[in-house]
DNA sequence: TCAAAAGTGTTATGGTTACACCCATGA
DNA sequence: TCATGGGTGTAACCATAACACTTTTGA
């Protein structure tokens, strides 16, 4: 390591703000902290980056570790850097936002070291370090992308009700859509394929299942086109 | 320093993309290294991290000392962590982006221990290390983010004329845009103070100058208002 | 008086909003 | 047969897009 660099350097933390839906409730996994600072706290997930590992390996690596989760959305959400941040030393943590479909794998909410649990973002327990800025910050960027982007089928599963979708969008947005006018502006952009299937199990009339068309929103959005909700 | 933490850890730098507007282009400030690795190259304005300051501190510092400019809208875009990014160490460095007024202000071309130069973005030079990709990415975040936040002011003087305006989105753009269209929309949102002034200088009618009004943008924002071009 | 850019209004089109009832299904 | 959510169309309104000529000014 060449002598040009500077001899005390920061640490280099990942941290991950894993977003899960049910039917009520958007939800953050954290994790209980067992060891101090913050002993008892609940936190991020997240780790140090390791010298032979990018950053987008790292938060990969921390989130299976931690979570269980190897296949999920994961997105580079902003980086935190205050001087005082974390009381033990000057860490700099890249945080990141991971989405996951809680309706067909279920992830398990312990890991072998430590406690974790779901929360919905309503109804959040005190938590470590500066995590609940970290936490604002991923839900801004989670609410602000799910109107222009198809990000929000990141959340459901494969095939999905469009009364899901609909309420994906009214749970993580927090506003009330019309039934009718959100079913006219899906459709039209021809980037859900009806399966020509019915949910099962429901007392009710059962609701056609569409799944997203990810091959020709990527065509689209190649010759322009922009998703908007 | 606790045991706690690896031995041996990354670098942390920052680097700032540096965006200005003339009559003609958006420019961009790069800097010819002097020594290896890439000496002769341009890269970005840039440096090491200090323990003692923070992400924003430490933008803010290499912008001065490095190109001069004390007050500039200055945010961060992005970290960047691959492995080898740079053949010296493992260095991930944390990008920024500024958008500065070369109307009033003549920033300086050159500093003391290097050469600085103004390009504009359609006739870049070749860039040390992964600099070209950060541009890039800059670049996107500038044009997503003009669309629909009013950042564009921060390119233009402080008074300026409908013409200018809109001759920056469609420079940023790479758009034409129709003049009536553009003054009815932009007039509409009741954010531009009509000083009831005209340009000097030119030899044609002159054009009535504007500012754009930041407190009622504030203010609207705050309850709901959404900027968009 | 010429050149150059400033400034201005109308119409057609398409997208958004608001709104209420019948249908299918399982219990 | 009842309760529950699924599924559907129309009309009013508003925003956007297309488009060309007159005005002002300095050279």
């Amino acid at each position: 390591m060449s002598k040009a660099f500077a001899q005390y350097k920061p640490t280099v933390a990942v941290d991950c703000v894993v977003f899960g839906l049910d039917r009520q409730d958007l939800k953050v996994m954290l994790i209980k902290r067992g060891v101090a600072p913050f002993k008892g706290d609940w936190a991020l997930p997240g780790g140090f980056v390791q010298l032979n590992e990018s950053l987008d390996q790292a938060a990969k690596r921390e989130l299976e570790e931690e979570t269980g989760i190897k296949q999920a959305f994961l997105e580079q959400l902003y980086t935190f850097g205050a001087v005082n941040r974390d009381p033990r030393d000057r860490i700099i943590t890249v945080a990141y936002y991971a989405l996951v479909n809680l309706w067909e794998h279920q992830i398990r909410a312990t890991t072998d070291a430590s406690d974790a649990a779901w929360f919905a973002i309503a109804n959040l327990p005190k938590l470590a370090f500066d995590h609940d800025q970290i936490l604002q910050v991923a839900l801004q960027r989670l609410q602000g992308k799910l109107r222009y982007q198809p990000i929000g089928f990141e959340l459901l599963p494969q095939k999905f009700t469009l009364t899901q979708l609909q309420t994906l969008y009214e749970i993580v947005l927090d506003q009330k859509l019309d039934k009718r006018n959100f079913r006219k502006k899906i459709l039209k952009m021809n980037l859900l394929i009806d399966l020509n299937e019915r949910e099962t199990g429901v007392s009710h009339r059962a609701a056609r299942l569409y799944r997203f068309d990810k091959k020709r929103y990527e065509q689209l959005r190649y010759r322009g086109f922009s998703f908007e909700i």
